[in-house]
DNA sequence: ATATGTCATGTTGTCAGACAACATTACTTA
DNA sequence: TAAGTAATGTTGTCTGACAACATGACATAT
């Protein structure tokens, strides 16, 4: 019996501390839309930290938006309808509300990538979608945690195939970052879960039926498909986590 | 008559640049994920300029989820499935096909958010749409561009009034940050939309249509009103903003 | 022969100091 | 009163150094 090790987290750099407490000090509106942060060299004082350091870590809260600096005047923090980029923190995917919302907000993008891939698949698109329905097929009565995870790596890449089959690329970038930060954070518990849902065959059922719509054009059914797997996965991954109730 | 300037956009610093360069590298397959990236002092020399700065750049990126570095070693390319961000290029909103994609993903959006929010609104939300759709009315009659960047920030408000209500805080910070891209981009365009459209009174009806659906809890209404008139709004913008056909 | 310990090397992470580029303010001058 | 000028402070960039760490080669012991 060969025992698993999950990867193990490198600590974390002096910089992107730095740029998490600056954040988090201008989302509990300590500092303010507008308002001057100290000079460089004054928030390397009070970190006890070079003045290099805060330079990235200022870097990084500029290249979001979340600042702007001016040269030889300082830095100000921007309004918050300036920013350029959407980022979930890492401590949202641990809470039972707010991993919910997050869920929420996936469910209905999968359900309209879905839509739009009924207008716009082609034989390509198909193909690529079948061969993971087909390997979900072989590995319906297999156990283990191998198949397990092949079903997992299998869904995920069906997915991946149904929003390119979309035609609209940033469905294509926005679901792949919400996939890949829940699996980061879930990965672990989304394949116990897989293992041991004893209704497995109503949830490749549900996979069938969004493929189906697809293959039949029938975009409206594809959208109810979708949405209906993915509120239903919600429902099992939220039950099956370890969550705080904060 | 006072004429109006737009603000000047200040010269871009050199981290940035690099940032972007080596994305670049990386998004065209020049760089696969996990190939190593030269040594900063290698970057530093080929762009001929100092490791600090290259040490700025590469930060970004790691805030970003798009290279991993491990002291020591290097710093690599990470899977494309990594990534923590969700962002949307500058240049993407000057070409007619992306800024269409882009727009469909916000229709989408809003669509949703309306929909939750006819289930999850309260009084205070309610009060606050009302307020806006009050202004576009008080507005609707009068003309000149000072009304019509009144009518254009009382929507945006309005529409952000109802994300909020959506109870959904991450559909509230997708939104927000669709929309500041867009008014980034395209804010005069908008404004002289506007101003220009002969049809004002179909336009606030769509706003109508979504506010009185959510005042009704009817939710499904409330997502056809408000994909109706981000569809429409979308066809508006495209056809008088000055578009690439790339 | 295999496993363990040690060291040299190269890379990233952090520090310190300096100067350039720039904006603001106060001051000077026409 | 208006325009020009200098002083000051901040960000942007450069340079050099050392610390922290990982890797691979080598030596040693069992």
């Amino acid at each position: 019996m060969e025992t698993r090790y999950e990867k193990l987290e490198r600590p974390r750099r002096l910089p992107d501390e730095i740029a998490a407490r600056l954040t988090r000090q201008i989302d509990d509106g300590a500092i303010k839309p507008g308002d001057k942060l100290p000079t460089e060299q004054a928030l390397a004082n009070d970190f006890g930290v070079a003045r290099t350091v805060v330079r990235e870590a200022i870097s990084q809260l500029k290249s979001d938006g979340i600042i702007n600096s001016r040269q030889g005047v300082g830095a100000f923090v921007a309004d918050s309808g300036t920013r350029t980029v959407f980022r979930i923190g890492e401590a949202c995917f641990a809470k039972r509300k707010e991993l919910a919302q997050i869920l929420q907000l996936r469910t209905s993008n999968e359900a309209e990538a879905a839509f739009l891939a009924a207008a716009h698949r082609n034989e390509a698109d198909l193909d690529a979608m079948n061969d993971q329905i087909t390997i979900m097929r072989e590995s319906l009565e297999k156990s283990g945690a191998t198949n397990g995870e092949r079903r997992y790596e299998a869904e995920r890449q069906l997915y991946r195939n149904i929003a390119r089959a979309s035609g609209n690329g940033f469905f294509v970038d926005f679901l792949g970052m919400l996939d890949g930060r829940i699996d980061q954070s879930l990965r672990s518990v989304a394949i116990k879960n897989m293992i041991a849902v004893e209704s497995r065959k109503e949830v490749l059922a549900e996979h069938e039926a969004v493929f189906e719509a697809i293959v039949e054009q029938d975009a409206e059914a594809a959208r109810i498909a979708a949405r209906t797997h993915f509120a239903n996965a919600a429902t099992r991954l939220i039950s099956r986590a370890n969550l705080a109730d904060v």
